[in-house]
DNA sequence: ACCTGAACACCGTTCAAGT
DNA sequence: ACCTGAACACCGTTCAAGT
């Protein structure tokens, strides 16, 4: 008798169909307020099976986050490493990435940084975000060199620009940032703002 | 015969108390996971009561976010509101102002921008930012007029800067602006590189 | 090894009924 | 007017048992 492929039960691996259910439901419901029964149901599973994959909820939602990250930092990576481009034109480019990635995966990019959702979601998020923002790093380092940054800690720098875009994201994604409130394009406003901030005045 | 004297119920303000009790459940579980039954139990009530005095547990939690919001007003005001200082001074204060109340509460911050907790919360967030950031607003046109803040439309400077400390804020609660990680004192640096960005260069 | 079904201790919300 | 008690339709999680 010839061996059944090893097809477990459904679809062979129930848990990266249980990851990519959530991640469906996370932009449906705009959160992760999703019930683990209803990726079980989806998923087409009794609502016990995904216990044999995640510890409890919190275990999946820090997985799903860590796709985020992940995703995050490949696209700031594509963004930022530069083919023969301006260190000034690859910061925008990276700059604008980050955000975009943001107010495309609105409910992601909040459970990424949301210590709610069960603490483990954001245990491991610094040290991602660090790897994250490696681009960032090198590419002000660079600019200091080149003399169109201002001489400072390049730690603190990023820290500046971590935080001035993970604000303008989730300002934005709350839609805080509405022209008619804020002036009209409050995006390339406040990142002209955080630039004038970092580049070296002329001498 | 007297009138006995009309303390309703329990404590006579009921609302009042949920209010109350659920903050400092907020700041106790560090987010808004808290169970209305819960907040019921502890106020000595049943846990049909509270629904005589809120739609519902969303509606609850716009309270909290709107007694939020009237409070970093009123912290913003008091620090900002300047008793003859200069306008960077009373600005640096505004800014640090605004830090501290987030990483005073940061349960509470967090859930006076959460879409997530039911959406009432943030409905009417909007307006009242607007109206909390007044004081930002005025510091920047003083600055502007003094010639100590580059002269930008101010409502695209005062979007930077709230997206900054919002930024700033939420990364410092998550413990994401650690030291070691990202130079000696990230909220200051921070801060600074964000006034590098206003200020006027010296003519 | 991987999944199911029943069960436990909870929720949020509703509603007739009490004072 | 304000609150209670029982009830409904759910959860997350566990665990013996099935294939």
């Amino acid at each position: 008798m010839e061996q059944a492929p090893p097809r477990p039960y459904h679809h062979g691996d129930l848990r990266r169909a249980l990851i990519e259910t959530a991640l469906t439901l996370l932009a449906e419901e705009q959160g992760w307020q999703f019930t683990l029964r209803e990726v079980a149901r989806r998923v087409g599973v009794s609502h016990a099976a995904p216990y044999k994959h995640f510890p409890d909820k919190g275990a999946l939602l820090a997985a799903l986050a860590v796709q985020g990250f992940e995703q995050l930092g490949r696209e700031l990576r594509a963004a930022g490493e530069p083919p023969s481009r301006s260190v000034l034109a690859a910061f925008r480019a990276a700059a604008s990435a980050y955000m975009q990635f943001g107010l495309r995966n609105p409910a992601l990019y909040r459970l990424m940084f949301s210590a709610e959702a069960g603490d483990a979601a954001s245990v491991h998020a610094s040290e991602r975000v660090l790897q994250t923002l490696g681009v960032l790093v090198d590419l002000l380092a660079r600019g200091q060199q080149a003399g169109v940054f201002r001489r400072r800690p390049v730690q603190a720098q990023v820290a500046a620009c971590w935080a001035q875009m993970h604000g303008l994201t989730l300002l934005a994604i709350e839609g805080l940032l509405l022209p008619q409130k804020v002036g009209a394009k409050p995006l390339e406003a406040a990142l002209a703002t955080l630039l004038e901030g970092l580049q070296a005045p002329p001498p």
